[in-house]
DNA sequence: ACTTAGACGTGGAGTATGCAACGAAAGTTC
DNA sequence: GAACTTTCGTTGCATACTCCACGTCTAAGT
């Protein structure tokens, strides 16, 4: 990476010069720009990237182009935009495939939740779409969340949304932490709508342990709990465990589970819904 | 506006018929799915959406063309992008044309924060371009702040961010009430930049109440208080007053304030930091 | 049944963008 | 100081997108 090299250089030559005429570092230094500005707008243009460094429109979309090699942005005709709020950026294949599947399980479990409810949604893909379809059925309901992405998504609409207080982790764009569980055992609510890593004859497990304390703490605060989880999941194991089966009211997926599994829940008196 | 019309026509039918062949209120339906997929993505792309809707491009065209319109999305060659977060849909020309003052307030006040220290930041847009440039200096702090793009600016950087609880405000993509107010006040900081809609001699203001108890609440937990207001506030007055001139350890801004509110800012022993 | 308006598709002209190759200018190394 | 590298602009061409005009179809009104 011969560019951070440069990069360091430029940062420290930074002397109250004259801001016309500036031959050196030009590089690194718009392209930290374009990453800043990236950061605030959620799309720019190549047209209006070039005139407002000065040089031409080849020249920012080399620039682009080699920012989103290195995944720090995505490439759209015209200009560049914005990774996916909530999205580490270390996944390109299988949840592009999954969207599919994780749609209609969002959908089928945003109709479980009826006007007026108080509802808790844990953070996650799966969950963040049912808020989507929450969000489009305009269910008047009150929700607590510890994501981001789900808080600006149901916020718009007809939905009041209490955000949970903690430690922010980028890579998922939610709260964690001690602050976090605490916050979530002074509510009580309806119903809690959660993920989870993968699903065995003994209960939802989630391989991130931060995760599992809040998705713990959902459960107990609510009166009925679902699990939305895919197909895919079923028989993997997170290193925590996040509660019983028993503990759970339903099970909203996209496939039908093997013969253990299946008699794992009928046996908890967990409800299995899939997803047509 | 007739398509509003149509809009509230398609939600009362919406009788559980078949997926299949809805030949009627596609429209509204596709514009309504367009919004909300730039809830999650920042930018999509007409062919794409062409293709998802099953539709020629020229619909997709026009009804991008109707959302822009109506201010509800940002358009670009090729595609239709997210507006700016964190922005009330109701500014167009002026906070657009303030921007560039509100990055070198924004720029200024980044460089008061050390390494190592803790700060409260309010939500705005004049604070969130000081949070920018913090994750562009990659200042190693802890920031403690109410405001969703706050936290996302500067939660993928060096810093730790704190997030606060309480109600999802989507106007301003930020948190209020009296959660966030108890939570601000069981932590104490080194520093906090705050906002504010006007400056007056007898401190600042905002307009919006649920904020001014927030801020309050940062003031009263910092050792030193910085304000970030563009000199168009300036003599502006907000119905909630946010706290004395004596509690601001310095005021940021563009523009050099005239005779009176200078000499307020001295006789309060506030410093004046005028942004390059 | 006829009319009318809105929604949507199609085709062609015009423009913007992307891509690749070449070349100039400045910096770097020996 | 010469050869090499890097950076950036320019050119030409392929592609994608936009814009405009017109035609068809459906739904609603008379």
């Amino acid at each position: 990476m011969p560019n951070l090299r440069i990069l360091s250089g430029s940062d420290t030559e930074t002397t109250g010069a004259p801001d016309v005429a500036r031959p050196k570092v030009r590089k690194a230094e718009r392209r930290k720009q374009i990453l800043l500005e990236l950061k605030l707008r959620p799309h720019v243009r190549i047209g209006d990237l070039a005139e407002l460094f000065g040089v031409s429109g080849e020249t920012i979309r080399r620039d682009v182009e080699a920012l989103s090699g290195d995944g720090l942005i995505s490439r759209a005709h015209g200009g560049a935009s914005a990774l996916v709020h909530g999205r580490y950026p270390a996944f390109n294949e299988r949840a592009v495939a999954r969207i599919e599947e994780r749609e209609r399980i969002g959908r089928c479990a945003a109709a479980l939740v009826e006007p007026g409810e108080t509802v808790m949604i844990d953070s996650g893909s799966t969950t963040l779409q049912c808020a989507r379809f929450l969000a489009f059925n305009g269910t008047d309901c009150t929700v607590v969340t510890n994501s981001l992405p789900i808080a600006m998504a149901l916020g718009s609409g007809a939905a009041e949304v209490i955000l949970c207080p903690g430690d922010y982790l980028s890579a998922e764009a939610a709260v964690v932490g001690v602050e976090t569980v605490d916050f979530i055992e002074r509510h009580s609510v309806d119903r809690c709508l959660i993920g989870a890593s993968g699903l065995g004859a003994e209960g939802p497990t989630e391989a991130v342990r931060g995760f599992a304390a809040i998705k713990r703490a959902m459960l107990r605060q609510s009166a009925q709990a679902h699990l939305l989880i895919g197909g895919d999941k079923f028989g993997k194991r997170g290193l925590a465990r996040v509660g019983a089966m028993a503990h759970l009211s339903s099970v909203v997926t996209d496939t039908a589970p093997d013969e253990a599994l299946s008699a794992a829940l009928a046996a908890a008196g967990t409800e299995l819904v899939v997803a047509p």
